[in-house]
DNA sequence: CGGCATCCGTGATGATACTG
DNA sequence: CAGTATCATCACGGATGCCG
């Protein structure tokens, strides 16, 4: 008697239920693309990522960091430098991410039309 | 002088950015893949996705039709009768999407496994 | 410079009950 | 069957102040 495959997309405990718990917060995806470049400072960030506070920065990124899609890296100088660049793991993020960032830049038109449309009634 | 431009990815209200407020929520996506296979009731649904309560699907399924990604048919009948399917839209973010859920099924492991060894300490 | 601690408002979500 | 209405909760994120 066949049992429901263990990870079909709609269920609730998934990988790629949990990945979207993971990225679809308000910052995590904007960090991981500020640091498609390469190592980039805290205070970097900071002015990079446009409307973070401090606070939701420092959380994101350990966040990030426990995810092992982050590595942190203190250089002891004073005064003290930081630096966040992404892993291996983080950097293959990139590609189904980007997928999802021109599907977005291509079609994010029609979709604000509709509502539009909707919010105009 | 050169302005920055318009929709670097990391910027607060980039077309990526407003398609994760969108597909961010806790039920969306689940959705979108529940309903890859074609038309559904209500009803199954909310058998299929589990643990969604009624409220959250209604409101999914409005956000998601005025946002013109799922197309809502109501039957005349007694007992009514209303179905849901992907708008061609709709269909066309199943690809990037299916991207991430790869991803997510093929790492996640990784990333659970490194969230771990950090609660462990 | 690169944080952490605290307080607090708001929106998203859940539970429950009722309806055409 | 397919919703709507109401209430309760709780995590997200902003503001502010302090520290090594």
């Amino acid at each position: 008697m066949p049992l429901p495959p263990p990870y079909d997309p709609y269920v609730r405990d998934c990988p790629s239920r949990r990945l979207l718990d993971r990225i679809g917060d308000r910052w995590t995806v904007l960090l991981i693309a500020a640091l498609e470049g390469g190592p980039q400072r805290f205070s970097q960030l900071l002015r990079t990522v446009e409307g973070i506070s401090q606070k939701m920065l420092t959380q994101t990124l350990r966040s990030l960091e426990a995810d092992g899609l982050v590595h942190r890296t203190v250089h002891p100088e004073i005064p003290p430098r930081v630096e966040y660049e992404l892993t291996a793991l983080g950097r293959s993020l990139l590609a189904p991410l980007g997928a999802l960032i021109d599907w977005a830049t291509e079609h994010m038109g029609e979709v604000q039309s509709s509502r539009d449309a909707v919010d105009a009634r």
